[in-house]
DNA sequence: TGCCATACTGATAACGATTCTCATTTTCAG
DNA sequence: CTGAAAATGAGAATCGTTATCAGTATGGCA
């Protein structure tokens, strides 16, 4: 359960250094909506347009974004990565468990919890990770 | 992203109709614990005391359990579908990113916070997933 | 208690998403 | 313009989970 002991290196998150036709592409294509969309689905639409990039270029430079903060990811309940831009504030995500739908939502309350909560355990410098699931009012009223 | 369509089929519950050695094998193991557990684990787990059930088996019951509401499951980070048994007292956990060391924390000021967000939105049947990652005490006085 | 329709099991094949390999292409500092 | 290294991509390899399907065990019933 304990992470890598850490040996010297500083879990070198290998920055990006230099610029390529195929990474401005998953970027772009992101960028194009503001919804969570797959590997799989980026590929594709990618390819559907002729900006042909291969898939695994697809996994890495969405893993990328996702490590430099320039992207959110999340696992579909079908088990499945997904991302997203980024806002730049910090907040979380309430995501409908049904259709998808996502909300960007904050909370002073959260967030001072965290901070006491970790604290008082004598824990420092945290971060916490906080995912809302539920069903949004179109699902609701339509599946009954 | 968005779900099936749910045709006509009810979704068909397929309760339990017959009880098994390996069923309750599964779901012994599970109660073992309050933490969330994947199903190769209790799979390995429940060979390793003698009492083997194939793994599709451990599968089956644990999707089960979920079904009926007896488990709860969600996705790690990594990726797998992990359960753990309902009814236990809700709580969230306080992680050591050096150690591992884990603390398991409550909060009603998150509850709430959770609670009040999705209705806020329109979101119903909230449920949420809360980590806290920290560098604990001891640890940080070693690496200084 | 014995019978039997079938729910349940489990070894194994099939799947599908993500990662790994590694030869080839592309970028960019000098 | 050159060369060292980063980046790419086709395809193989992983690996968690699901689908098969033949063999086994359960429980209602005679
Ligand atoms: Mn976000
Ligand atoms: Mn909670
Ligand atoms: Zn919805
Ligand atoms: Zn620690």
């Amino acid at each position: 359960m304990a992470t890598d002991p850490d040996p010297g290196t500083p879990a070198a998150p290998r920055a990006r250094e230099r610029s390529t036709r195929q990474f401005e592409a998953v970027r772009d294509e992101l960028a194009r909506g503001d919804d969570f969309r797959s590997a799989q689905d980026i590929h594709a639409s990618l390819g559907a347009r002729g900006t042909a990039v291969g898939l695994a270029t697809v996994y890495r430079a969405l893993q990328t974004l996702a490590d430099s903060g320039a992207a959110d990811s999340l696992r579909s309940p079908a088990g499945q990565a997904v991302y997203r831009v980024c806002g730049q504030v910090h907040h979380h995500h309430l995501v409908c468990r049904s259709c998808g739908r996502t909300v960007e939502v904050q909370g002073l309350a959260v967030e001072r919890w965290a901070e006491k909560t970790a604290g008082a355990n004598g824990f420092s410098d945290v971060e916490h990770t906080v995912e809302l699931t539920g069903t949004c009012t179109p699902c609701r009223t339509t599946s009954s």
